[in-house]
DNA sequence: GCCAACGTTGGC
DNA sequence: GCCAACGTTGGC
């Protein structure tokens, strides 16, 4: 059983409509990238997902899904009304493929891609690379332990133990 | 709104 | 096959 990461921009989809979705299950369709789309082709049902919110004020870890149906042909992409339409896939010769993700469960609380950045156990996460877009990527089991064990903690714990840099007095932005 | 990083496209 | 231009992602 493998661990994965997967973007979502809550503007247009995010926990709260996937609570909403009958059997609060939604087919993660839409994915353009090649290597985002490997890595959907190589879930099995019953790995799991982190499900991130990005592009928006906080960005987080907000919930935990399953993989209940492995990669099958994204029918968008033959959609010509779909923001997501390319014309090289066809029914006939898919390009694109998605998977079907329930929510296993929200976190106790989000864990900020802030927070993540403190913790050194996490400094070589994928999500965390430079210049990482990936909206689908593997996480290290360990990495998917250590992040579970910091939803029973207080958020700002690490935080006031590792400060970022020393705070100056003066607000206005750096030059 | 800015911008760094990266993927894709298309001319050659 | 190279690579510059362009578009997108996504944090800040």
């Amino acid at each position: 059983m493998n661990y994965w990461l997967m973007k979502t921009e809550p503007a247009t989809f995010g926990l709260e409509h996937l609570k909403k979705r009958p059997r609060q299950t939604e087919h993660w369709d839409g994915v353009r990238n090649f290597q985002a789309r490997n890595f959907m082709r190589a879930m099995a049902v019953g790995d799991q997902a982190f499900f991130y919110h990005s592009s928006t004020a906080v960005p987080a870890i907000v919930a935990i899904v399953d993989i209940v149906r492995a990669a099958y042909p994204d029918p968008s992409a033959w959609d010509r009304t779909s923001d997501h339409f390319d014309a090289k896939s066809t029914p006939e010769k898919p390009i694109w493929s998605m998977v079907d993700v329930r929510l296993a469960r929200a976190l106790k609380r989000p864990i900020t891609l802030a927070e993540l950045k403190t913790h050194a156990p996490l400094a070589d996460m994928r999500l965390l690379a430079r210049g990482n877009r990936l909206s689908v990527m593997p996480v290290a089991p360990k990495h998917w332990k250590f992040i579970l064990s910091l939803e029973t903690k207080p958020p700002n714990d690490e935080v006031e133990k590792n400060p970022r840099r020393p705070q100056t007095a003066n607000k206005s932005k750096e030059r």
